[in-house]
DNA sequence: ATCAATGAGGATCCGTCGGTAATCTAACGA
DNA sequence: TCGTTAGATTACCGACGGATCCTCATTGAT
């Protein structure tokens, strides 16, 4: 009923457990057991995610998943398309389907402003942004497999 | 995947149809016919409303539906909250169960604004508001059934 | 070559939402 | 009272998102 479907949100904690491109490899085992995402559920969303060369995943051993691009470089918006498609940002608030430019409903200009303002913000909030957010199952793993904290991550952004 | 079902918008269009408090009732048959809402599962969605006390319901002859309030008191947040109630107001953007006020995900306080606003708006548009939407099954229903234009409408609202 | 690790993929289940059809029942008129 | 006209109610269907289970296919280590 939301701009974001629970599988984005999902993306999103499973993604923050990734290795930078080049990084170490991560299972998606490990991801669900820390994320608390199903296992099955996350296997095919990281299909997904890779088929939209978002990750780049590996089988067989010393397999996993990686980033396929910088995290700052991934935006809340590329997850939001991958996943749910960009349908919702047509339709009409109240589903009525002759609202158009024509012949809008009270709240077309409403709302196409509004939809416009979340679209700015799904672009402009980065998968490095997201670190703000304290994700339990996300910050154990981080810590669990030696991550950068927030901190050393923007002492060596600003070395570059 | 939005604020508002489309179930929600079928009432909106409904209601449209119906005439004010102590008028002439109208059959959920009509208002089908003229607004291309499935007949069966506008009659459920008619007595969600009465059961809400937005609408008055009749059975046996000469019966059918009216509004239960003026139209100009009946906001969109009334049909809003009746059919879709408000658990969605309350879900993290991006579905994130650990996302409170203490722990807030990225997005938090940006949605949470945003939320305001369409609230706001769902409550200062009422009922009477939305004639200016073009609903071509409405507006033919309307003219067929001796409704009042727009226009009318307002005049006789000034000499009140 | 073989085996274990690990992602890929198919089949299936569940709950919700939108939708359909048949039947029940209240209200009124003749 | 009886029949017609309405809405009310029940059961059920199909699609979709989320989720689970089980098996397949690929990879690297030995």
């Amino acid at each position: 009923m939301l701009p974001l479907s629970q599988t984005t949100g999902y993306a999103l904690r499973a993604m923050r457990c990734l290795q930078e491109p080049g990084g170490q490899p991560v299972l998606v085992e490990s991801v669900a057991d820390y994320t608390g995402i199903p296992r099955s559920y996350l296997s095919k969303l990281v299909h997904k995610l890779a088929k939209k060369g978002l990750v780049t995943a590996r089988r067989g051993h010393h397999g996993g998943v990686v980033l396929a691009k910088p995290s700052a470089e991934i935006t809340l918006e590329d997850l939001s398309e991958a996943i749910d498609g960009v349908a919702w940002r047509k339709r009409c608030l109240m589903g009525l389907a002759g609202c158009t430019e024509e012949t809008p409903c009270v709240l077309h200009d409403y709302w196409k402003q509004t939809l416009q303002e979340i679209l700015v913000r799904l672009r402009s909030v980065t998968l490095a942004d997201m670190a703000r957010h304290q994700d339990p199952g996300v910050e154990r793993f981080r810590a669990d497999h030696g991550f950068l904290t927030t901190v050393d991550a923007e002492r060596d952004h600003a070395h570059a």
